[in-house]
RNA sequence: GCCUCGGUAGCUCAGUUGGAUAGAGCAACUGCCUUCUAAGCAGUAGGUCAUGGGUUCGAAUCCCGUCCGGGGUACCA
């Protein structure tokens, strides 16, 4: 193929896609131009030299003086050292700003018949404590990519899988039974999720002091673990649970429908949500089922202390536990259930499960037991893993307390925004509704974008005390700039000043090109990702083309600008920004206030 | 021990798949509010890209070794 079609075809889809085709199918290495150098393209021509047998500069000339003669969009080149840059035609720049400028589909892609249906599941809480830090940015996480992965044009379906069974919600119930003294969220007034958490805290203080006890009785420490009451009394009520004991799950529905009312306030609050929730306790006996079905078959075995066993050492791994001597179910036995009825429910092409990267040999070794089941889709699954959030003093550890309560940070980041809104001077004139409103846009824009800023692949450290911070590549600074560009447009409306989209222009400065350009590149962004599943990608692209703006804004004026083409320009530059900036910032579910 | 991920400015993070003089923000310092919102802009200072080799025209990026750190590693989830 010649690059001359190359470079036509790539004027219909974006700047790096170009890169990509050109790259990939001819092995010519084409980037985007240093800013401080003349140009949008760069041709790297030493891997020509070998052909050339010239210089760097003379085969840089000689391919930059063919390309300026046989392709129209070239309009310039220099070359610089052994880098050709080209300079594309200013039409090339304008016609994808009127492509984009309040073109609502700019850069995703519609679902249609063909498209892939995408599973996320993402929270997947366990019911005996509320949510902190971690599972924020597990929800933020879900939630974006599911958006990200829609807007590329897959049908989406968001589920969670809610673990609501097991020994620790048994310790809560316990702990509730013996100390509750019949306390409620309704007679308490405390969120439902925080009721349950703190009698988890309270079976962890009891039990504590029963194995100290124990060990200065002489026993050892192992002993001590298996035989102080209160985790004998919590084993009881697991093995209740379990025979269905009429009071046992009257309680534990209790208990649990309160931490649902609390879970449901702190998800509607971070702004998200769910197609499907799927609770362990409908999905671990399927799992079980699977299992036995696993070892009739003889795909598993079992020992005599009648354990179940997945031998994986062909497959490079160990051996794998499934079921245990008592029979009763392991955490991964109720994830090959759940699957299983997943896929029951609905016609999935891909299960993507959004969970911590300590649990990265737990995944792969799913994967490996869902083929080995039979089930052809196992292989196919997606464990979308993601790094830990580490906080100054270390590590959080939720029975020591030392976690990050999600609803607190919340609450405490919209003090804030509302703190620094009162000692600006801002939002003096909107009503109390709206500025609240506003506040809480900003505050979660802040915790949001700090969240997905960052390589969701690599752990990150969150100082509540710096992270809390409107200045600089945060959410604030991004949805000030919108701010800043709807009040332009609003003033402008209000002038009658029109928008006119037939855009005439002889020149462009250097500050608008570099917009134009950046405004290019969305849809290449959008896609990168989806593909690499990075909401920081896109949260990074905002970030850049925002601070672009700024420095265009300070340094041009728009609406005193007597040039009316040239204001016009302006207009729909900022405009289509705006569009933008706002689709990227949702597509993170991040709100954009109209002022602020 | 083995497997795996990471180490970039004082701090928090980018770095376009091997390219030109490694970039932002925070913190520090200096300017700029009678002009479209100063939650902003401009500037100064800050680097042995953990470390030692290798691959080649060219390495923060790829390969090997070493050091440091996170996570996992057969009856927790």
């Amino acid at each position: 193929m010649k690059i001359e079609n190359l470079i036509h075809q790539a004027t219909e889809v974006a700047l790096k896609e170009l890169y990509n085709f050109i790259v990939e199918e001819n092995q010519i290495q084409i980037q985007n131009t240093r800013k401080d150098q003349t140009g949008d393209f760069t041709l790297v021509v030493f891997p020509f030299l070998r052909f050339s047998k010239k210089s760097a500069e003379e085969t840089g000339t000689e391919i930059g003086e063919y390309l300026l003669a046989k392709i129209r969009l070239i309009q310039s080149f220099n070359v610089i050292k052994g880098f050709l840059n080209l300079e594309i035609a200013n039409d090339y720049w304008l016609e994808n700003l009127k492509l984009a400028y309040n073109n609502e589909n700019f850069g995703t892609v519609i679902p249609d018949e063909k498209s892939k249906t995408v599973m996320v599941e993402y929270s997947s809480p366990n019911t005996n404590k509320p949510l902190h830090l971690g599972h924020i940015r597990n929800n933020l996480l879900g939630y974006s990519i599911s958006e990200i992965l829609k807007a590329n044009g897959s049908n989406v379906i968001k589920t969670n899988i809610v673990n609501d069974r097991g020994i620790h919600i048994c310790k809560s119930m316990y702990a509730w039974q013996k100390w509750g003294n019949g306390k409620t969220p309704e007679n308490s007034g405390m969120k439902g999720d925080h009721l349950v958490g703190e009698f988890y805290v309270e079976f962890d203080k009891h039990f504590k002091a029963e194995i100290a006890e124990l060990i200065e009785q002489g026993f050892s420490k192992e002993e001590a673990e298996s035989k102080a009451p209160s985790i004998l009394a919590a084993r009881e009520l697991l093995l209740k649970w379990e025979a269905n004991d009429e009071d046992t799950i009257n309680l534990w529905r209790t208990m649990n429908e309160w931490v649902y009312k609390g879970f449901d306030l702190t998800y509607k609050k971070l702004g998200v949500d769910f197609d499907k929730i799927y609770y362990e306790s409908e999905t671990y006996l399927i799992g079980k089922e699977e299992v036995l079905r696993g070892v009739r078959e003889k795909i598993f075995y079992q020992k005599d202390d009648s354990s179940v066993w997945a031998d994986l050492t062909d497959d490079g791994l160990d051996q794998k536990i499934l079921l245990r001597s008592d029979g009763t179910s392991v955490y991964i036995t109720q994830d090959i259930g759940t699957a299983k009825m997943r896929y029951n429910d609905f016609n999935i092409d891909k299960m993507v499960y959004v969970v911590g990267n300590e649990q990265n040999y737990h995944f792969q070794i799913l994967a490996v037991l869902l083929d080995k089941l039979g089930f052809k889709w196992g292989k196919d699954l997606y464990h979308f893993s993601y790094g830990m959030v580490e906080l100054p003093s270390g590590k959080m550890k939720s029975r020591e307390g030392t976690v990050v309560d999600a609803d607190d940070l919340i609450d405490e980041m919209i003090q804030v925004a509302r703190d620094m809104s009162a000692e600006l001077g801002k939002l003096e004139s909107l009503s109390k509704e709206e500025a609240e409103d506003t506040f809480r846009m900003i505050a979660l824009g802040a915790l949001k974008y700090f969240i997905l800023k960052v390589d969701p692949r690599k752990n990150m450290m969150f100082n509540p005390e710096e992270s809390i911070d409107f200045n600089g590549n945060t959410g604030p600074f991004i949805q000030y700039t919108y701010a800043r560009i709807k009040s332009v447009l609003r003033k402008a409306s209000d002038n009658n000043i029109p928008i006119d989209t037939n855009l005439k222009l002889n020149s462009l400065s250097t500050k608008e090109k570099d917009l134009l350009k950046r405004i290019t590149l969305f849809p290449v962004t959008l896609k990168e990702a989806g593909v690499n599943f990075s909401p920081a990608v896109l949260a990074n692209y905002c970030y850049e083309l925002v601070k672009e703006f700024n420095q265009f804004y300070h340094e041009y004026s728009i609406l005193s600008e007597p040039n009316t083409d040239q204001r016009n320009f302006r207009l729909i530059l900022s405009a289509t920004v705006a569009v933008i900036v706002k689709k990227g910032m949702n597509l993170l579910g991040i709100e954009m206030p109209e002022r602020m």
